[in-house]
DNA sequence: GAAGATTGACCCATCAATCTTA
DNA sequence: TAAGATTGATGGGTCAATCTTC
């Protein structure tokens, strides 16, 4: 019997990968692992600016008068409440957003990007637009990358 | 002229991306943030194993002898040096692997698989993988599978 | 001097507990 | 009591500087 597959010792209760599935896997995890940091490694060093606070600013400049809850907020950039409120701590810190309480709802707040932020914004666009194209959408075509779009949606949320 | 692909103002220095590209790209981040959370929380919940632990185990128990340097275990998990200097500590203070010295070279060191940390890798893995499978695999065919194999290996290293 | 690895200072994120307003 | 948000404690990671051995 050809084990070659699985290279998992006798009695182990569960199967290894094919080389198929490891290699989509694997090859998953390590390009996003490239991808991911070569962006924020130069979005940090032409702009000082994290991935994830560019995340912020780019939702907010999407959002309705450039502002969103904070709940909102989270659930855009992929990150925990209380991570979203160290990371709004420093973008208030650098003047690229600032904190405004709801009108209607006292106990809740809304981050508001300011004219700083706008502007850096416009500033560091061109720079991860390039990234994103030049370390991953270059690699595929626009049928590899519409094929992209529809696995992503089968996965669970 | 129609403008509702790029939504970038006029005078922009860069065009905005496409439906289709933005699909792509924002599908891997998202998909790679929701998949690599949970597994990290499944295997953190059932064997108290970060997913950076097991995957530092997993290269170890492939390597000839159970013993790896520390720079090829940092190339292995995709970690900085530091990082997985400071990542082998905890797992020598949990008894699952312990460090070496190289005899030849005797800078180095090499970072060796223990017992326990064999044992704890054979109760993690069942976990491990029936997570890749339900939370990754099971979305797409071989077929998809071996596609998505080929599309990683065209990104620049 | 350069390679292999570690350390110090710091950055960034999470969970659980907390505070405020509804 | 519950919802929205923040805070304290902690885990886990990086870079730059350092130590040891080649």
């Amino acid at each position: 019997v050809d084990k070659s597959i699985t290279a998992t010792a006798p009695g182990t209760p569960c199967a290894g990968l094919s080389p198929v599935e490891l290699d989509a896997w694997r090859g998953f995890l390590r390009a996003h692992a490239a991808v991911a940091r070569r962006l924020d490694a130069e979005l940090q060093e032409h702009h000082g600016l994290p991935l994830t606070s560019y995340d912020v600013l780019v939702n907010l400049e999407d959002a309705e008068g450039g502002r969103l809850r904070m709940y909102e907020l989270a659930g855009a950039v992929l990150l925990s409440l209380s991570g979203v409120t160290r990371l709004v701590d420093r973008l208030v810190a650098d003047g690229l957003v600032c904190r405004e309480r709801c009108a209607q709802d006292r106990r809740g707040a809304f981050c508001v990007l300011t004219d700083a932020g706008r502007a850096r914004l416009a500033k560091a666009r061109p720079t991860h637009l390039d990234g994103v194209r030049r370390l991953f959408l270059a690699a595929f075509s626009t049928e590899e990358l519409a094929g992209l779009g529809t696995l992503w949606r089968r996965l669970a949320p």
